[in-house]
DNA sequence: CCCTACATAGAAAGCGCTTGCTGCACCGTT
DNA sequence: AACGGTGCAGCAAGCGCTTTCTATGTAGGG
């Protein structure tokens, strides 16, 4: 019924053989032969059957690319990103890949359970990104799997992610997120804040840990108090980040600024300044993390430490095709850049 | 080297039929025989090889989601629900199926190529989300290649995106865009506006069609009048938002509300609306389209049509997984919701 | 004019899995 | 006691492609 390879074959009057290597112009074929049998496969209509392909081939092309929320803009930029440069359509590389985005959910056992149905699919290669989960023994699950995935011949890259245990060889891109941290503290700090609060993000994460220790690199740098009542945890939502603020405001009335964890987070912190009457950055000043798109329009314009998603991820889908060296110690650090906007002030009364 | 059913089957002492068997679970199985062969497989940590298993079974269990965007939450929120449906991990389905979620950047060329290499993945279905576009050429291509997916096999689903054309069997969800605009453009008028300036998306989408005819058919309705250099076109995006509204400004300073073809534009807009030093609603009022999470963040916050995205993109999952019963003719109408916010009131002397 | 070299095409052996059919116990019937 | 069922397991034939190895035709070199 389907037209496989053998009719194409038949029609142009070669081997099934021939036309592979037509197919695949990794072999020399003559330039009469190679014009007919593509002929064949135009006017037979034919469409190359993925799975024989890649059983027969023992790879595949198809990419895996796992995000925690794909809702999410700061995912769904990166991932836009990978899938630009694996060379799917419209992609720059020739050969024509797959990305399979892979929604997580930030949860362990999918992220796990996804790098399974990769292995299974035999995937050419699988960016991992976002933040990792502090969890010994899931941590140590992922860099299993990441060993066998990578003995398997799939390139792993990580994006965004701190780097796997020694052994996986996956290349790692990292975000700077204490060093991000510490700017956007320091730069409240240098407006004459002393009393803010913090919202993190959901306590095991990476991301989280580092963002909050630069928070407090920050403080502890320059002498400032740092009540461990100041700091509030949440989810990475405006949800979370409303919540958060209205109860660091119960916590400490005399707060004149909120660090949240992300961009995000730092929106519904304003929602709530605001719904509580106060106003940014007369009152309290507000930074985020991050630099997402709609940043820029909060009214005021965020405060926030922008990462070049878009470059970490076109490189991390380069670097899962081959096609760039990887940096040295399989580690790259990529550090943010404050940008200061109308969120922040300095506080009332200085 | 890699572990195969084979190998599974020798430890178990049973055939490589027997294996396969417990594995898909599709035929009776002496519990005893199961459960050894559970064993070795758990022993040996059996990876299960998708592309042969594909091969044999001539399907796979890969669902292709396509979308016009991957970094705009509209494709996000549906491509998360869709996956979340399709029982992938996570999922509440058995059996594990991976998305693979394809970003078309609005191209039509590329649309069509993706749907060529999902039909070469011999995908068990397809949701295409996001207006078509209205090229007859391409729009007769994709109808080809849709009811080719439909005879292999694949099921096909349109979520957010009008009917395809009889003989595709495609489910249809399609938004009521229409609809939407009409409610939008009667809300400004019933607060007495007369001098709208309208934002269109991309002249040759489809959704951009249907929310403009909305608006004019509420301005014909109510006999105001429409003057064609109040409509500019643009893209989906802030920037195009931005640009089109000093534009719009230019041509009639006397607006009094500025409707936008979506959210992310109606930013745009009230970022050059603030720009120019005119306040919202006060002096010009503002509409978007989707209600996006980031809409009730705005300051004033986002007068819209709320799309069930989820909603849409969940029934479209399962719609895909024939797990839901396809509405009468494969057509569902969905409606949309006025929310009313701050960023629309009454013009300046009503 | 024969021999070696090169360029191309074909034959055929899998790749690892699924599944229709067959085989064989063991059981309840007549 | 012979027989048809029924429940499980195995055999073996592919699924459609890639790729190694071999065969052939042609062109040059001696």
């Amino acid at each position: 019924m389907t037209v496989t390879l053998a009719d194409v074959a038949v029609r142009a009057q070669v081997s099934p053989a021939t036309v592979s290597r037509v197919l695949n112009g990794n072999y020399p074929v003559a330039a009469s032969t190679r014009e007919r049998v593509l002929r064949a496969v135009d006017e037979l209509d034919y469409v190359l059957n993925g799975p024989a392909s890649a059983l027969a081939a023992a790879t595949s092309d198809l990419v895996g690319i796992l995000v925690n929320d794909i809702a999410d803009p700061f995912f769904g930029i990166m991932a836009g990103a990978v899938q630009s440069e694996i060379g799917g359509p419209g992609g720059r590389a020739g050969g024509e890949r797959l990305a399979v985005v892979c929604n997580t959910g930030g949860s362990p056992e999918r992220e796990l359970t996804y790098l399974t149905l990769l292995q299974r699919q035999r995937a050419a290669a699988v960016v991992l990104t976002g933040g990792a989960v502090e969890d010994t023994a899931h941590a140590a699950a992922v860099a299993t799997k990441l060993r066998k995935l990578a003995a398997a011949g799939t390139r792993v890259v990580l994006c965004g992610r701190p780097p796997a245990p020694a052994g996986t060889d996956a290349v790692a891109l990292t975000f700077d997120n204490r060093g991000g941290g510490q700017l956007l503290t320091e730069h409240l700090i240098g407006l004459g804040h002393r009393r803010m609060g913090y919202i993190a993000g959901p306590e095991e994460r990476t991301t989280t840990r580092h963002r909050l220790e630069g928070h407090r690199d920050a403080l502890a740098a320059h002498g400032v108090p740092d009540d461990p009542a100041w700091t509030v945890h949440g989810r990475y939502d405006r949800r979370a980040g409303y919540e958060a603020t209205l109860e660091l405001l119960r916590r400490e009335p005399g707060l004149t600024a909120v660090v949240a964890a992300n961009d995000t987070v730092a929106l519904g912190a304003c929602a709530a300044l605001r719904d509580s009457g106060l106003r940014i950055p007369d009152d309290v000043s507000v930074v985020g993390f991050d630099d997402l798109p709609f940043s820029i329009d909060a009214v005021p314009a965020l405060t926030t430490v922008r990462l070049p998603l878009a470059d970490a991820g076109a490189r991390a889908g380069r670097l899962a095709m081959g096609r760039e060296e990887a940096p040295p110690d399989g580690i790259a650090q990529i550090r943010g850049e404050l940008m200061v906007r109308g969120s922040t002030g300095a506080p009332k009364g200085v």
